[in-house]
DNA sequence: GGTAGAAGTTGACGCAACGTCAAAGTCAAG
DNA sequence: CTTGACTTTGACGTTGCGTCAACTTCTACC
């Protein structure tokens, strides 16, 4: 049983022409080649295809696909585990993107302005550039949150005023040994969700929150609102993040 | 007030060369060119700078982002829409993917057969979803055996449960070294015939038949379903499906 | 005023992963 | 034998810049 390349082209949903590419950089090999040059591919070239075109939905690159099909898998159970760890992390990715254009929907509808002038003021990321793109990729780096853009100046202050405060009540808690799920310093998570949901304009969902628990400990930024460098403060403020999640919010 | 093209850049957190090209394609222009070449941005610069950049990191183009910029307000909030329901069809499809791996790794879990097709739902019919579903009924399976799709899920198990039994008979018929054309085998290749027949809502043709006997051999996929890989299993199923055929079917 | 070094300029090529012609050969049907 | 669908091999186009290269200009210091 073989097919043309039209055919298996139609069977994956791709085109013929990615086929050829695919031939010409040796990712998939046609099973034969007819004396008149046409491809023939067989049920293993399908199936090798398929796992092709899955790795790439998955965002990796070619190269990185062809390594990963020739190496063998050594267990299809990591792998796909791996599969979903990543597919979870890019449906978070894509939340936030969603909640930012309607955030920015919103704005825009309201007459509100987009963009204020000073907008680069205070969070200079630019300069953790290396950690942070080492740590979360470019793409973190370039699309991280910035929703505090747009604000008003009073706004602004009043913004930070309760985000050191939550910062502070975190870090006596946290210097006073309390569990990250006890009663108070659940309290000031619930305190911090809602300034979360007045900054964002929306409830932030269970998996956004988790989400920027990890990115307050990988990214320095945030790690220098919460208690001092290395007193394990944002570790912390995680910790309460994930418990609050899990108690309180759905996605 | 007026800054160099890396001040700039540094402040909006990207490059020089970046600047550069969107000059070069008429998405910012500086306020001034030097006498020297140098090109020198302003204040009003710096706001459409930071725009663009907001506009991109919502994963528009170059393109789209200076159609918003210079069309006004109307025209983003269009777009912005557009581009919201283009992200909300991009996590569904996410959504239906881990759906996807998450049933694969049950199954593999559980030691059980994996219905190809629906490894892969999600993945490339979802989104040629029209044309798929157009080239459906005419040969659903020459194009590759998807006749489950659409079963309950009761049904599916039924069917996977009948399909383990028969395999089970033949690789104990094959280790018992009987002959692929001794009647018990051939017993065994009825309800295999008959299970395949209440599968395709038709009794298959001889062509069909040995045709899906030389698929087993070849795929992988079908292997696994019959015997150890490996140990013969599955030639030997070919083998007793052509008899059969031969025996009982005709075109 | 000389000089080093940082920063600026304009090309021009490179990259990923194909899309899209173009020119020409092949196949299946009527 | 023609027609039309399908196939082949080039080869250039696309997006959003990165990355030299070769050269000029600005700034700082001796």
């Amino acid at each position: 049983m073989e097919w043309s390349i039209q055919q298996i082209a139609r069977e994956a949903g791709t085109t013929s022409r990615t086929l050829r590419h695919y031939g010409q950089i040796g990712l998939l090999a046609p099973a034969r080649v007819g004396r008149n040059g046409y491809r023939y591919y067989d049920q293993t070239n399908l199936v090798r295809l398929q796992r092709i075109l899955l790795l790439r939905d998955l965002g990796l690159n070619l190269d990185a696909i062809a390594r990963i099909l020739d190496a063998g898998t050594p267990d299809t159970r990591e792998a796909l585990h791996g599969h979903l760890r990543w597919l979870e992390q890019e449906r978070d990715r894509i939340d936030r993107q969603i909640a930012s254009v309607r955030t920015t929907l919103r704005k825009t509808e309201r007459g509100e302005a987009l963009m204020p002038a000073e907008v680069f003021d205070g969070f200079d990321h630019t300069r953790y550039k290396d950690e942070v793109i080492a740590r979360w990729g470019e793409d973190a780096y370039r699309s991280g949150d910035r929703w505090w853009q747009g604000l008003s100046e009073t706004e602004k202050q009043q913004f930070q005023q309760a985000q050191r405060d939550i910062g502070r009540d975190y870090a006596a808690a946290h210097a006073a040994g309390r569990p990250a799920d006890a009663a108070d310093v659940q309290a000031v998570t619930a305190r911090h969700v809602r300034w979360l949901g007045t900054a964002t304009q929306q409830t932030p969902s269970r998996t956004y929150l988790v989400g920027l628990g990890d990115m307050y400990v990988a990214d320095p930024r945030f790690a220098a609102n919460y208690g001092e460098p290395g007193d394990g403060t944002v570790e912390f403020v995680r910790d309460a993040m994930r418990v609050y999640a899990e108690r309180h919010l759905t996605d």
